[in-house]
DNA sequence: AGCTATTGTAACAATACTGTAAAACCCGCC
DNA sequence: GGCGGGTTTTACAGTATTGTTACAATAGCT
């Protein structure tokens, strides 16, 4: 689903801005402040991408990116510092960083920078990253891929499906009127009346629901229209 | 064998410097100086990154990023730029630069993200570094040489095969429309109607899938193009 | 229970879109 | 001019996907 970041800087100002605009970015972020409990957590979760200041208290940025690349010698690690210092930057990048920016830096580049090296690191670490699945019930769907996993194996989707499912997990929740999935989906003036709509979803329910009569994940709500939930009916 | 560099710089002092140093380093490093010149040479050579000035007479630095992405979308770019302005980063960064320097920097510094790069991109770039034949299945292509090596014996391309071929391994894994394929192997207009492309598929799959009728690496996305993959199907 | 609007289902029709083979074409060469 | 390799066009078959129709089932209401 969302890629996980390591944030580890113990400057509290600095922190809650990154957290804040990555978690805006839709990343998932767990923020630590020191470089202890940064490679225990390294050493037992999986991360996308690790962030990582370099004046910490105790061991230092550059120890625990030494650490972490010992550990995995491929997981992206973007370094910041306050210090300006051309042999730190150096030192940064020699330890094994990936990246390196200085403070002040601009958000926008760090950004782009975060989201360059998770491109590319998809590249090179299967099942990482964006282009991740959607998991709910015993499936898993990737719309990227365009396919899904269910409890009867394999099943590649056809646009128009891959349509729907993106509209339904973006709206995860919410009911949807016929008329808004006709006009989202479809393209279609809110007020046509077909029963393609109703066939979509009884495909769906085929596909994804153990029992298709009993539907737990695409719901009917009589006179309103569809919802998806991903935890079962309620 | 040496990584092979490219170098778009129009400034002879930086440019020398920068040859210098680089061939130093152990790398093979050809420079031009204006944008048309790189582009030629992008589309008929292979290279292991190219480092691109951003002001140069003719097209622009980004101009020339952009079209070596859509050309080749793995391809490692590392932009330089005398102008220290925000918005350029972030331009160059956006517009699918991988690194970006200001000048001046420190040529340690450089080496370092140069190398930093080549390290990474060998993860995901089959075909850098050692040899330069490309394989999947139980086959083996050599675009220089315009001949394969298949289950079923030496087989020699054409031209457009090859083209074709290459157009493939550079977007592996990406779903390329048959409008992006016309365009990238025979520079149609993408809205041309032929069946051209499709013969060449089913040649491709004749010649280097196990089972045509079930392509592993040469698949079908019904409405929205092709894509190639090394690894079988998925 | 009976009525009605709405939804579920299946079969089928209509549309793409893709695969394939053969014929036509093009171009350099003898 | 005829030949041969390679490419493009033509023509059509094959299939997947989507849309329609007709009707059954159901929920909500009185």
């Amino acid at each position: 689903m969302k890629p996980h970041l390591l944030l580890v800087e113990d400057e509290p100002g600095i922190a809650r801005g990154l957290v804040f605009n990555l978690e805006e970015e839709g990343f998932k972020v767990t923020h630590v402040e020191t470089g202890e409990e940064a490679l225990d957590l390294v050493w037992d979760e999986h991360f996308d991408l690790v962030i990582l200041d370099v004046m910490l208290p105790g061991i230092s940025g550059l120890e625990v990116c030494q650490k972490i690349r010992r550990h995995d010698s491929r997981l992206p690690v973007i370094m910041l510092t306050a210090r300006s210092e051309e042999q730190d930057r150096i030192d940064g990048l020699a330890t094994g960083a990936d990246d390196y920016l200085t403070k002040p830096f601009s958000l926008d580049e760090f950004m782009l920078r975060v989201k360059g090296m998770l491109r590319r690191s998809e590249w090179y670490r299967p099942g990482s990253g964006l282009g991740r699945s959607y998991r709910f019930g015993s499936n898993e769907v990737n719309l990227k891929e365009q396919k899904a996993m269910t409890a009867r194996g394999e099943l590649p989707l056809t646009e128009l499906e891959v349509r729907m499912l993106r509209t339904f997990f973006r709206h995860e929740g919410e009911t949807l009127s016929r008329a808004e999935l006709l006009a989202a989906v479809w393209g279609m003036a809110p007020d046509t009346e077909t029963r393609t709509l109703d066939n979509f979803i009884v495909r769906m329910r085929k596909y994804f629901e153990a029992d298709p009569s009993k539907p737990a994940h695409f719901l009917t709500l009589r006179g309103r229209g569809y919802r998806f939930s991903r935890r079962g009916s309620q």
